[in-house]
DNA sequence: TACAACATTAGAGCGTAGTCTATGCTTTAA
DNA sequence: TTAAAGCATAGACTACGCTCTAATGTTGTA
């Protein structure tokens, strides 16, 4: 599909597609036996990656990071030990922002408790 | 205090003080007995203001968001009710925050499988 | 064949959250 | 008393993550 369709799938505008392409998220392909133009065509594996950055980003991941993780997931550069480390690492900084959230429901539930008893 | 000790209590350099005063995050207060300088001079609850702006922030809370949890807790410009509608807010933003990364963890989970069967 | 719709690249602009520099005044310690 | 350290303000600069514009070429439908 070229980046139009992709983007009415994902939601995503073209514009951002663009951006995460430059950024390295995902990459579409040149055909080999068209060659008036140089449209970019993308496959399912860009809607996926695509649906998977939104929710990467909606749980604060930034963009490299992200980029890390769909490397470890989909590309052939790292080894499968690095890919399975790479994971374990991003499920264990997973693990610390549902502690530190928590923590903070903490917090704020105390401050609910100091508006109760007119304690500020 | 001054601005350095505060910046020595809480690690937060001077700058970032300055920009979080600028952001209607804190407020020092100008002696009424020291006419001879300008300086702000702060309380503990500065101290206490600036440590929550960091555990905040490490839980994604924009500046305006920390900003309305502050006034909420400090303030006086919202009725008790409406301070507690806030925190409210707060809280359940914090569960979904949860449940997002619950889910994130469960898509980790399964790209470790997939490298684990070679299916990528 | 005209023209709307869609494609590409390059680069400018923007909001957020700092970070740093310059300038000038005040305080403090030698 | 003088030099170093600290304070204030204004404004420039930066990184990130977009978002938009301009210029130009291609495709598809009336």
């Amino acid at each position: 599909m070229l980046i139009n369709e992709l983007s009415k799938k994902t939601g995503i505008t073209t514009h951002t597609i663009r951006f995460y392409e430059k950024s390295g998220l995902i990459k579409g392909e040149r055909s080999n036996t068209v060659t008036s133009n140089n449209y970019f065509h993308y496959g399912e594996d860009a809607v996926e990656k695509l649906e998977f950055i939104k929710e990467a980003k909606s749980v604060g991941f930034t963009i490299s990071e992200i980029s890390e993780i769909i490397i470890a997931w989909y590309g052939d550069k790292y080894s499968k030990s690095d890919k399975l480390k790479l994971l374990d690492e991003k499920l264990l900084s997973l693990e610390q922002k549902i502690i530190e959230i928590m923590e903070m429901k903490k917090l704020i539930t105390q401050f609910k408790k100091d508006v109760l008893n007119d304690e500020c």
